[in-house]
Order: C-alpha cells, then structure tokens, then sequence
DNA sequence: AAAGAGCGGTAACAGTGTTACCGATAAGAA
DNA sequence: TTCTTATCGGTAACACTGTTACCGCTCTTT
C-alpha cells in the first residue's frame, strides 16, 4: 500500500480545489451573509458541480465545520496580530479590543462561530479544539498579568472565561442590533474594566482612555 | 363604513386561529427548534391550509415576528414572576437570575431573540417595543436600588445596559455549548456580582451564596 | 490490452417559502 | 328575492434548498 505519485498529485491538486471552494465560501459569507452560502452558489461561483463539495467536504455539515475552523483561524491571527508593548495588562486590554474588532469586522464569521448561524450544524471534530485553541490566547494573556503580579485571586482559565463571556455579551448585542448607540467600545471597555478590578490591585481608568 | 356584526365575529375567529397557530408554533419551536418551524409544518398540525397562515401573518417574516413577540411576552412574565422581598438589590438580583433561569428553559425562543434564529428574519415593527419593554424591566429594577441609596455612579440605563451584557454573554454562551461544566449559575453570579461591584458601596458576597 | 476503481457531471427526490388560480361563501345592490 | 362582487382558503405550481443514484470518463493495476 505505498502512495504513488499520482495519489500525491491528485491528492494536492484536491487540496488546492478545497482550498478554492473554502475561498469562495468565505467570500459569500463575508458579502452576503450565511444565507448565501448554498452548495449550488458556491458550486457556481467556482465553476464546478455541486458533487466536488460533497466529496470534499461531505455535505453542507462538513463545509459548515472548515468554516469553522477557517474563521477562528482568522481571529486566531488578528488576536495574535494585537499590539504589544511590554505591559501585560495593557496587552491582555488590547487583546480583548481585537477580539471586539473581529467580531465588528467579519460579524457573519462570528454570527457562525458564536452565534448558530448556519442552522442544523452543530460543532464536532476539529471544531472544538479550534476554538480552543483561539481561546487559549486569551488565558495566555491573563497568565502572563497573573505571573507579573498584575493580576491575583483566581486561575488564568477562571478569569479569562469571565472576560470572554463579558466581550462575548457586549459584542454579540452590537451585532444584533441591540445597541445602535456609538459608545459600544466605551461601554464594552467598562464592562471588561469591571470584570478585572476584583483581580486588580491598583486603580482601574483603562474604560476613560 | 360602519363595522358590522360578522366582519367583528371574522376579525374574532381569526384571532382565535391566530392564537392556534400561534401556539402550534410555539409548541414546535420549543420542542424541536427552530428548524421545525416551517410554513408547511405548522399548517399540518393545526389543520389547514399554508394559505391560512400567509393571510393571518404574510408569510413567514410576519410569523417570526409573532414569535418575537411572544417570546418576549414570556420573558416579561417570567422576569415579573421572579421572588421580591423587599430589598431592591436582592430583587435585582433575583430578576438576573430569573433572566438565565428563562433562557435555559426555553432557548430555542432565547435563539429567536437574541441570537439571530430564524435566519432572514430581521426584527421590526412591534419587535423592538416588546423588547424595548422587556428590558425596561431590568432598568426599573436598577433604579429601584438607586432610589433606594444602593447604587450610585451611573444612570439606571447604563448599568442596566452592563448587566444586561454581561448576562446575556453568560448564558448565550452557555446555551451554545461552550460551558459544559456545572458552575455556570456561579460564573454568571460572579459576573454580575462584578458589574455591580463598581456602583456598590458595601462588599458583595451575593455569587459565593 | 483488459479489468477495476474513483472522480465528477446530470438529473432526480424530498423538502422549503411563496403565489397564481379557482371554487365557495357571504355582503351589498337591484 | 336574486344577482353581482369581493374575500377567504384549498390546490397545485414555481423557484429554491440539501442530497444522492446513475453513469461516463479517466487512470491504475494486472
């Protein structure tokens, strides 16, 4: 059973289509939102029959999962891509910034990832440990403040999931619609500011800068 | 144009075949989802025709926003119903805990409302006043603690605004999966506990209760 | 060179929201 | 009372969706 160069060639040549129907995918998602994203439309935009999608990505669930995966690989990058500048807590504030700024500039990503669009596809597979991983920089960060002393009275995992849920409430609302007022990012600041102060020591004006 | 007996006995019979189909969705909705909810469906198990609903809601937009409001209906009722004794920042906390309380008992309608469920359906006419209405409840519940000399440091709408966030983020991430683990009513105890906590005077051991 | 296997296009099936048609029923007019 | 008219609702169709059976074509293997 050894793989012949043909198998190799087919095989890469199929990564690439993968790759260039993913593409296509993204864009529909990007543009027009998940409603757009039909087997048929993505079919045609790439030029090819709707079989290719089902033997490469096995039906609309598996491409709903590289979706998945292919948007937390993007916010994975733009948190990483998040200044900075020696202080870890002024890092950990601008990683919590990014993640508020990824989710305002590709909200149907997010609406995929976060919010249950794409009805009928539930996370499993490589999906879990995708987010995981994207999560994890946020823990990072809360365990480098812990290991500067910056911040103190609780694990990395606890207080990062506290941060999360609160950006995740504040962003989420903005996206829907709920706030059409132009203080999200204050009002989002605030609230991460409130869910540090229990762990910080000095004065918090992070919220008023 | 005077209205006579039988328009008024039609406008009562099709209210009433509002309430039924209405009920057949709710019943739908929270038993099986929201992918359950389809036109064909709901017309099934009441009986009649898809014409009906299309006259009664105009399609399937209009039945969303039905929904909408019926589940914003059963969140008011649901947050009025939370235990009051007397202390208003007790009640406070109360109400958020009758929030997640009702979001964990019926999340599909929780999806519908604040996670974009039913994909298309965009909230609009009556929509928002329920909601508006809803909230309004939260906020009274906050200016109730500031009447009351408990809080101070900001406007009832915006503190209100932050626990509603911080909530929200809390259980919809909950609802989606995210949290597998058994101190959820904690974490979002602790979460609310130190929103409050800036606008508090006295120490607040209410998430460790 | 012949046999076998896998990819992919066509076309179908069941399901969706939506609407044109058309019969029935009741209000209003002669 | 009888006739016209308008509205409600059932049937069946249209354009979609996800999915798959069929079948030709290409390439590997013997």
């Amino acid at each position: 059973m050894t793989i012949t160069a043909y198998q190799r060639a087919q095989q890469e040549g199929q990564d690439v289509v993968r790759a260039v129907i993913l593409d296509a995918a993204t864009r529909l998602l990007v543009t027009e939102g998940p409603a757009a994203l039909t087997v048929r439309r993505i079919a045609g935009e790439v030029g090819c029959s709707t079989k290719v999608i089902y033997t490469l990505f096995g039906g609309k669930d598996g491409l709903g999962e590289a979706l998945w995966v292919e948007g937390f690989g993007r916010f994975e990058r733009r948190l990483i891509a998040a200044p900075t500048q020696g202080d870890p807590l002024a890092d950990l504030r601008a990683g919590l910034d990014a993640y508020r700024d990824y989710a305002l500039a590709e909200p149907d990503y997010y609406r995929v990832m976060f919010m249950g669009a794409m009805p009928g596809f539930k996370p499993g597979g490589e999906a879990g440990p995708a987010a995981r991983r994207t999560l994890d920089i946020l823990v990072r960060a809360v365990q480098d403040c812990m290991d500067a002393g910056l911040l103190r009275g609780g694990t990395a995992e606890e207080i990062a999931g506290l941060l999360w849920m609160a950006v995740h409430g504040a962003v989420s609302l903005e996206i829907s619609g709920f706030f059409h007022e132009a203080d999200a990012a204050q009002r989002s600041r605030a609230l991460c500011s409130a869910v540090l102060a229990p762990y910080l020591l000095p004065p918090d004006d992070w919220s008023a800068s």
